[in-house]
DNA sequence: ATCATAACGCTTTTT
DNA sequence: GCGTTATGAT
């Protein structure tokens, strides 16, 4: 035989072995899992088991190397060894553990793999699934967030850029407390330039890669003199960050590629340490994550992202999608893998998705399907208004709990926080449990940002921020002027604020405050050495203690609520302690200044889930309500006119959908009241998008409004028009302007016509003391009636089962009267 | 220093 | 309509 022969046959014979590890795969999970070398772009569509994949190609890198991907046997490989392997071949059966190590090329150690996700959440299942695939060698692996994997980095090799490796993470509101000071001492006014915007810029820059002084020479050279004040600012900022020894959410990730440009020799050292990089969520990197991303996979070039163009929503956090349109052009020789099955949803659902997403231009182009069967349709639900809207949904969830299901089955979705309100408010009054995702957020809160601060300036003498916060918080007598001067003489001095402090006796300003300062300074010396020399938990007590924060809250109604708060951030403090070996103060505070809410979604609590469309990513559930289907809502009315807001609100709209596994329900309503105002919606125009053979829409529509006759009560529901006259009213405005400032008009006539009768057939009709028979459930009592619009809720005390409410229209099928 | 009132302004927001 | 924020008065 020869070599080349040779080569060929035992290649062949070594991937089909490997292959058969993986058999749970289908062809195309399994040709990415074992397409190990290169650039290899994974398309992996929605439910299409990307995460599956994700695990299964670590999986093979750590046991067999590239075995699965060369073309080459190995310079030791003996013909015996080749027709070993073809004998197992032809067994069938996967191969021994002997056979193994014939199989193995370069096998990688788990520490050279970096795979990075965007959420915590996604970053601990894909540890927590490592761990069972591979078990302690699982926690090697750098599975984490762009951000925790750069602050690693940082904390390693931050010196190189003047910080210290004790720095501190500023989130969000700190940046902005930084930015409103510096913008307040430039004299620049907040109501022409916000702080917000001005971080935006900022944001902008740092993902171009410009420091202050390339951001302002650009800014020269425009007209803007907004730029220009920006660019002074983003000097001013920087430089207040870096005296603090912080760094701001955008700076972990900029300084980390600044690092790794500016220092060849650490580059190269991160280049060599990974073999194999991995990226989830392609399709949401800006081009500064893909900057960081090709450094770090710079060396060998084995990068593998995955993502989906269409689930691309973050557009105006600045992801680019380009980052994933062109990655085979931007990395030569690449590989690319189309993932399209879905196990997720059924298939109207998916053909619902499907014929959204297809109205974009400039898609990678793909198409979803599952073999799970057609499955239910999409139903559409307009309602009269918001409240109408809340009511139905309420009631549907309750009728899919008798039907069997938890409540934690359901999700209902939205596209600004602003719609959970009436939502929340009709499942109380139903008694429904339920949780929103999102809103205030724990760390967010007051006294949490309190407790944290002194934390933080236990662990960092030089952040002025945090120290700051607390100087006087509780109430020290160190008042505003006092702090003034501080502030100003740190400045001048250029050192931090806790320095000025200690000097405060030798400054004639501050000689009459000086006693108190003293006072806090010897406070935090004290927290300081302490915080050194006993556990983290503990010392958490002692600081709340000694700092008499706990003691000066009482025990208002809002306060216990507080103390809640700050025990439970103790009991994070326990669960960290016994998740990290080593745990210590620093690591703490950079594990809280990374963490959202969203991580603490767990399914322990039997609830409904509410939340904003961009929360719901990545996850599923077997019934999705998504709310506000209107023009104007969704999409919003900021995007109406703009083709590329309009696509984003699109992709976000496959997401929405693709979210749900059996029951997809779609709701409008056509009365809003929307800040203040009210306002007639159209059903959304991506309804529209949806052929008829994937979903179901009401044939007509009732005009006036419902009243609430009780506080259970819907009023009888009036008359019914046809839904038609939308669609020519569309075609008479083609591009109107948004229903908001014209209200679309309606056939409304007041007083109302006397209710017609319903077109399809007659609801059974049933009232309190009637005695029924269900399908599933025997016989029963009726205890109470609910009308709802065009249908009615009932209430049925069955023998055996207990109470159960169904909805009329849909349970009306199963029931016989008696 | 702390409270009260007016005034604004408002998508989404993985870290 | 509601919640946050800035300002002024006690």
């Amino acid at each position: 035989m020869d070599r080349s022969e040779f080569e060929r046959r035992y290649a062949a014979a070594r991937k089909e072995l490997i292959s058969r590890d993986f058999a749970g795969l289908n062809d195309m999970q399994k040709k990415a899992a074992l397409t190990t070398e290169g650039p290899l772009l994974l398309l992996a569509g929605a439910g299409s088991g990307k995460t599956t994949v994700l695990i299964n190609r670590i999986v093979n890198i750590i046991r067999y190397g590239r075995g699965s991907d060369c073309a080459t046997a190995p310079s030791w490989a003996t013909e015996d060894e080749l027709a070993e392997l073809e004998a197992a071949v032809e067994r069938g059966a996967r191969a021994t553990e002997e056979e193994r190590e014939l199989l193995r090329v370069e096998p990688a150690e788990p520490w050279r793999i970096l795979a990075i996700t965007f959420t915590n959440k996604a970053a601990d299942e894909l540890k927590s699934r490592l761990f069972s695939a591979l078990g302690e060698k699982a926690e090697d692996i750098w599975a984490m967030t762009f951000h925790s994997a750069c602050v690693r980095i940082l904390r390693r090799h931050i010196e190189a850029l003047g910080y210290t490796k004790s720095f501190t993470i500023y989130d969000a509101s700190d940046a902005q407390a930084v930015m409103k000071r510096v913008l307040k001492e430039m004299n620049v006014d907040e109501k022409m330039l916000p702080a917000k915007n001005v971080l935006g810029m900022i944001g902008r820059a740092k993902d171009a890669l410009q420091s202050p002084e390339e951001y302002a020479e650009a800014a020269e050279k425009g007209y803007d003199p907004r730029v220009k004040k920006a660019a002074a600012a983003y000097k001013e900022y920087q430089a207040r960050l870096k005296n603090a020894d912080a760094v701001d959410f955008d700076d972990i990730i900029y300084l980390t590629v600044r690092l790794l440009t500016e220092n060849k020799d650490v580059c190269e050292y991160y280049q060599n340490y990974f073999k194999y990089v991995l990226v989830d969520e392609y399709q949401d990197t800006s081009l500064l994550q893909y900057r960081l991303v090709s450094l770090l996979a710079g060396g060998r070039g084995n990068i593998c992202v995955v993502g989906d163009d269409d689930q691309s929503i973050y557009r105006f956090r600045g992801a680019t999608i380009e980052n994933i349109l062109s990655f085979e052009e931007t990395f030569k020789n690449a590989r690319s893998i189309k993932l399209e099955q879905n196990y997720r949803s059924t298939g109207h659902i998916l053909g619902a998705a499907n014929a959204v997403i297809k109205n974009n231009k400039g898609r990678k182009g793909k198409e979803l399907w599952t073999d799970l069967g057609d499955g239910e349709k999409p139903r559409l639900y307009v309602a009269d208004n918001e409240d109408e809207e809340a009511m139905y949904i309420a009631a549907k969830v309750l009728e899919g709990v008798a039907g069997g299901d938890n409540f934690r089955d359901f999700a209902v979705l939205y596209r600004m926080n602003a719609q959970s309100n009436r939502l929340e408010y009709a499942f109380k009054r139903q008694g429904i449990p339920y949780r929103v995702i999102g809103g205030v957020r724990f760390f967010d809160r007051a006294e949490i940002k309190d407790v944290t601060s002194y934390l933080c300036a236990v662990q960092n003498p030089a952040d002025d921020l945090r120290l700051m916060r607390i100087i006087n918080n509780p109430p020290r007598g160190i008042g505003t002027t006092t702090l003034e001067t501080l502030r100003q003489k740190a400045s001048e001095a250029g050192k931090p604020v806790f320095s000025v402090i200690l000097d405060s006796a030798h400054i004639p300003e501050l000689k009459r405050a000086s006693a108190k300062l003293m006072d806090f300074a010897r406070l935090i010396v004290e927290l300081r050495a302490k915080s050194a020399s006993m556990p983290l938990d503990e010392f958490y007590d002692l600081m709340l203690d000694k700092t008499g924060y706990l003691a000066a809250l009482g025990d208002g109604d809002e306060n216990i609520a507080r103390v809640e708060n700050i025990k439970e951030l103790k009991s994070n403090i326990v669960s960290y302690m016994n998740g990290d070996e080593g745990p210590t103060l620093a690591g703490f505070l950079d594990e809280i200044a990374l963490y959202t809410d969203l991580d603490s979604l767990e399914d322990k609590d039997n609830s409904v889930i509410m939340m904003t469309m961009h929360a719901a990513k990545g996850l599923e559930f077997p019934w999705v309500f998504v709310a506000g289907m209107e023009d104007g809502i969704f999409p919003s009315i900021r995007s109406i006119g703009e083709e590329e807001e309009m696509e984003e609100e699109r992709r976000l709209c496959y997401v929405a959908l693709t979210r749900a596994k059996k029951h997809l329900i779609l709701t409008a309503a056509r009365q809003r009241m929307l800040y203040g105002k009210t306002a007639s919606n159209m059903v959304s125009r991506f309804v529209d998008e949806i052929p008829d053979e994937h979903i179901d829409k009401p044939e007509e529509r009732r005009t006036r409004r419902s009243r609430y006759e009780d506080d259970d009560i819907f009023g009888e529901w009036q008359s019914r028009f046809p839904l038609g006259e939308r669609r020519s009213q569309r075609e008479a405005y083609p591009e109107r302007q948004s229903s908001w400032e014209r209200p679309t008009p309606r056939p409304t006539p007041r007083p109302a016509p006397r209710p017609a009768a319903p077109a399809g057939k007659p609801l059974l009709s049933l009232s309190v003391g009637d005695r029924i028979r269900h399908k599933s459930f025997g016989a029963g009592e009726v205890v109470k009636v609910v009308p709802m619009p065009g249908d009615a809720l009932v209430t049925v005390n069955f023998e055996g089962t207990g109470e159960k409410r169904l909805m009329l229209k849909t349970a009306g099928a199963f029931i016989t009267k008696e």
